[in-house]
DNA sequence: TGTACATCAGTGAACGCGCGTTCACTGATGTAC
DNA sequence: TGTACATCAGTGAACGCGCGTTCACTGATGTAC
C-alpha cells in the first residue's frame, strides 16, 4: 500500500472525530459528508473507503461523543476533592463553558429532542450509555438503597441536561445564566449536603 | 373570488396547525412542503399562495405551538383543586401521555435542542414564550420573593423539559417510565408542601 | 334577472440546488522476483 | 540491490433523488352592467 498501514487507521479516526464534534455542534442533519471532509483536507470521494454509508459514521460518531463524555464525567469526579464529588459534577455540567461548547460537550445535551427520532440501533446504544451513567453516578448521590440513589441520579441527569438545552435555546445571556445558576444552587441543595 | 372570503383564512389556519403539529413530532427539518400539503388533501403548489417561504410557516408554526402549550398550562392549572395548582401541571407535563405525544405537547420539550440553530427572530419569540411562562407559573412555588419562585420555576421548567427530552430518547419502556417517576417524585417533594 | 368578464385559490409540471453515493482514474509505496 | 508490477487511499466528475420554489394554467364564483 502507498500508505503506512497505520494511515487508514488514522484518518478513519480523525473522520469520527470530526463528526462527533460536528454533529453535536450543528445536529444530526448538520453534517455534510464533503463539507466534513475538506475540513480534514480530504475529498467526499474517499470516505466511502472508510464507511459504506453516512448513517454508520453518525452511529460511530455517537458512540465516540459518549464515551468521550463518559470519561470527562470520571475525569471531574476523579479529580474533585473526596466527598464534593456530585458537586464538581453539578458544577462542571451546568458551566457556561459547557453551555458554550456544544461540540465538546455531552452529547445528550446536545442531541437531547432528536434522539427520539435515530434508527432504533442507535438509540438502544444511547440506552445503555445512560444505564451506564446512572450506575457509575448514583453512589454519589444520597438515598438509603441504591435503588432510591439511582432514581435521584436520574431526575439530576435528566433534569440538568434539560437545563443546558434552555440555556442554549436562550438568546438572553443575562437570562441563559440566571437558569444555570437557578439550576445549579436548586440541585446542589437537593442532592449535596 | 371564487371561494367564500372565510375560506383564504381557513385553509392558512390549518396549514399552520398541521405545520405546528408535524415540526413537534419530526423536528424542524422533518417538514415537508408537499409532504403536509397532500396530508391536508391540497397540492404542494398552493403552498405560496399562503406563505412567501417554508421558513415563514415554521416560525408561525412554532409560535402557535407556544401559543396552544401555554393555553394548555393555564387550563391545567385552572381546573386544579386550588393549592395543588403546581402538582397538577407536574404530573401533566411528566406524564406518559405527553411523553408519547410530542405533536401535541410541549415545543420546548419538542425541540429542545434545535431551537439553539433556529434564526434569531425565532428564537427571540421563544425568550419572551419562556419568560412568560416563568411569570405565569411562579406564583405556584415556593419562596419569599418573586425572584425565589421564579428562580425556582426556571429550574424545575428546565429540569422537566430535560426529563420528557430523556424519557423519549429511551427505547426501554420501563426506563422510561421510571425516569418520570423519579423526576415527578423528585420535583413535587422539593416544591409542592 | 341574466350574461360577460375578472379574480384568485388551487393544480401539477418543471427547475435548480444540495447532498449522498458511485465510479473510473491516479500515483506513491509495498512486494515479488 | 534493482526493476516491474500490484495495491489501494484518495481524487473529482457524474448521477439520482428529495425538496423548496416558480409558473402557466384551471375553473368556480364574485362582480359589473
Amino acid at each position: 500500500m502507498r500508505y503506512s498501514s497505520e494511515h487508514k487507521k488514522e484518518t478513519r479516526e480523525r473522520i469520527v472525530r470530526a463528526a462527533s464534534r460536528h454533529v453535536r455542534r450543528r445536529g444530526s442533519n448538520g453534517v455534510a459528508i464533503a463539507d466534513l471532509m475538506s475540513k480534514l483536507d480530504l475529498t467526499h470521494g474517499g470516505f466511502y473507503k472508510h464507511f459504506h454509508s453516512k448513517e454508520q459514521l453518525l452511529r460511530e460518531a455517537i458512540a465516540n461523543a459518549f464515551a468521550e463524555q463518559d470519561s470527562k464525567f470520571n475525569e471531574v469526579m476523579r479529580s474533585a476533592r473526596p466527598g464534593s464529588e456530585l458537586k464538581a459534577l453539578i458544577e462542571h455540567y451546568l458551566s457556561l463553558e459547557h453551555c458554550a461548547g456544544p461540540a465538546d460537550g455531552c452529547p445528550m445535551a446536545a442531541l437531547a429532542s432528536e434522539v427520539q427520532r435515530f434508527p432504533r440501533g442507535v438509540r438502544l446504544e444511547i440506552d445503555k450509555a445512560l444505564k451506564r451513567r446512572v450506575k457509575s453516578t448514583a453512589k454519589f448521590l444520597p438515598g438509603r438503597t441504591e435503588e432510591e440513589r439511582e432514581r435521584n441520579c436520574m431526575a439530576l441527569l435528566a433534569g440538568m441536561i434539560g437545563t443546558v438545552n434552555v440555556a442554549r435555546a436562550l438568546v438572553d445571556q443575562g437570562a441563559r445564566q440566571r437558569v444555570l445558576e437557578a439550576a445549579k444552587d436548586f440541585y446542589v441543595n437537593s442532592f449535596c449536603r
